[in-house]
DNA sequence: GAGCGGT
DNA sequence: ACCGCTCAACGCCAT
DNA sequence: ATGGCG
């Protein structure tokens, strides 16, 4: 059976379903917890997503289950949500991505086990340009945090001395985000040549012969995955052979 | 999770 | 009423 | 080559 309820969430009625199913079955929290969880920080999320491109990912049998992306609005996306209509290509047919704006619009996609939100580098109006770059740094095998912290701040050295301002970043998992913001008005293309360059510059300059063994990921353009991304693989084992 | 189309 | 399908698009790996 | 997996 479904049950669903209706709940006021910032001035808005939304009708939710299924709030105790569970999402998270080791730690038991339900998909009433992901939207409290979500809405709970929305003040500070939000400003994060605003006008950008979203593409949900989402655990409708939760983390244990299989997951699914979803770019275009669902046909039952109520009309008072926002969305963004961009190709992918030139001459490819529009998408129209959910723009997540407000408190309400969180909660509404959380109420689909949108576990995990996706979103653009860009943001509207210059949606074709990225306003951040981001270097995904990995540890390798064997490779300690303290290496790992070590790269990504002489990462961060270099990118400083040539005008930009790169911020340092945690992730959920055990790698670390250089995040470099950048005016808005270079094309994901030409970003994506400038961190190719930059890390590679990095791979050259950074202590070969140390144990070190570090991944840097150009995960660059747009969101997750696309034909626009592209990931570079700049160290692998000894004196950083193989390029992609 | 939700809607759709086929059985 | 119920079932199966869709919902991104990569690289990588196994057949 | 093709298909499944993450």
């Amino acid at each position: 059976m479904r049950t669903t309820q209706k709940a006021t969430v910032s001035g808005r009625e939304l009708t939710f379903s299924n709030l105790d199913k569970i999402l998270w079955p080791h730690d038991g929290y339900t998909k009433g917890d992901l939207i409290a969880y979500y809405v709970s920080v929305a003040k500070w999320l939000l400003p994060h997503l605003k006008d950008r491109p979203l593409t949900l990912q989402r655990y409708p049998d939760g983390i244990a289950g299989q997951s699914f992306f979803e770019k275009q609005a669902p046909r039952f996306t109520p009309d008072w949500i926002k969305t963004i209509g961009v190709s992918a290509d030139q001459g490819s047919r529009k998408i129209a991505y959910i723009l997540c704006n407000d408190e309400a619009t969180l909660a509404w996609c959380a109420n689909l086990a949108a576990i995990v939100l996706h979103v653009w580098y860009s943001h509207r109006p210059t949606v074709e340009y990225p306003d951040y770059a981001l270097f995904d740094l990995d540890p390798g095998e064997g490779c300690p945090v303290k290496t790992l912290a070590k790269v990504a701040l002489e990462f961060a050295d270099m990118l400083s001395e040539i005008g930009l301002k790169p911020l340092v970043k945690t992730t959920g998992g055990s790698g670390l985000h250089l995040v470099v913001p950048v005016a808005p008005k270079y094309s994901y293309d030409a970003i994506k040549q400038f961190a190719e360059i930059a890390a590679r510059r990095v791979a050259r300059e950074l202590p070969k012969l140390t144990t070190l063994k570090v991944r840097f990921y150009w995960t660059g353009c747009r969101s997750g995955a696309g034909k626009r991304s592209f990931r570079l693989l700049v160290s692998g084992r000894a004196r950083g052979r193989r390029f992609r």
